[in-house]
DNA sequence: GTTCTAGAAC
DNA sequence: GTTCTAGAAC
């Protein structure tokens, strides 16, 4: 099982002797990779690096369901480390993608329940779930953003805050695994597939239908201010009231 | 995690 | 006949 190991070994490397095609960014505590196999069109991985100041046992970190059944103050602390990290990385991927598309989507941060490979890794992923790697039924599942098997940070966040003893924070992957055998199903419009490449075919008219209205949506947005600056123009010759004109500008 | 492929589903 | 899924991989 040399593979399951494969982040552990990125996570114990010297960051500067890390292929930049595959590092995004480093700090003392933590690495931003690619995932080598994306299953979206923005998808980033956030790991502790080893051996980590951040707890006090190393094996703490081999897994999410391992760091939430230790010492719960420790296990926010590596959260917030890392979550900070992915906000990082999701500020770049929204700039990305005004740039390259002309508009922004989700992004999801958060931990699969039921990790295939050893060491934490917090996922940063566009929520188009587009991509060629995406190919079967547990790929597409497992980053579903509402099914349940893709936890995010938010939740996990809320459930440590919440209480400590809060149940939900006891990993137990007999109740998760089955989520992956899931009848497929579009996470937008909840309309049922039988077959992933149906399914594959309806996500890319999903983010096509987003994307028209979003940039129908950013560009009447943009006709209103330019209105409101006119608004404004004559709002100033006639001496009316800053807050007149503020809410001229808000389009009221 | 992926690759490969037998046989089920279309 | 071809497409697609799902389980084995020593």
């Amino acid at each position: 099982m040399s593979w399951a190991k494969a982040l552990e070994i990125y996570a114990r490397t010297a960051p500067d002797t890390i292929s930049k095609d595959v590092l995004l960014r480093f700090m003392d505590d933590t690495i931003t990779i690619r995932d080598a196999y994306r299953k979206a069109m923005y998808h980033y991985l956030i790991l502790p690096r080893l051996p980590s100041s951040l707890v006090s046992n190393p094996s703490q970190i081999s897994s999410l369901k391992c760091l939430l059944s230790g010492d719960k103050e420790e296990a926010l602390h590596v959260l917030q480390v890392l979550g900070k990290e992915a906000e990082v990385a999701k500020t770049d991927i929204l700039e990305d993608m005004q740039k390259k598309h002309g508009f922004q989507w989700t992004v999801n941060i958060g931990f699969h329940a039921v990790p295939s490979m050893e060491h934490i890794h917090l996922h940063v992923v566009s929520s188009d779930l587009l991509s060629s790697a995406l190919k079967n039924k547990k790929h597409y599942n497992s980053f579903s953003p509402k099914l349940g098997f893709f936890i995010h940070l938010s939740d996990v966040l809320s459930w440590l805050t919440e209480g400590a003893s809060d149940s939900r924070l006891n990993i137990n992957s007999a109740k998760y695994e089955p989520l992956l055998k899931t009848d497929l199903s579009c996470f937008k419009c909840d309309e049922s597939f039988k077959r992933m490449p149906r399914l594959k075919e309806h996500l890319e008219d999903e983010w096509k239908k987003e994307k028209r209205h979003a940039v129908k949506e950013n560009a009447r947005k943009r006709q209103r201010g330019a209105d409101g600056g006119e608004d404004m123009e004559r709002a100033a010759k006639k001496h009316i009231g800053e807050k007149e004109v503020a809410s001229l500008a808000d389009g009221q």
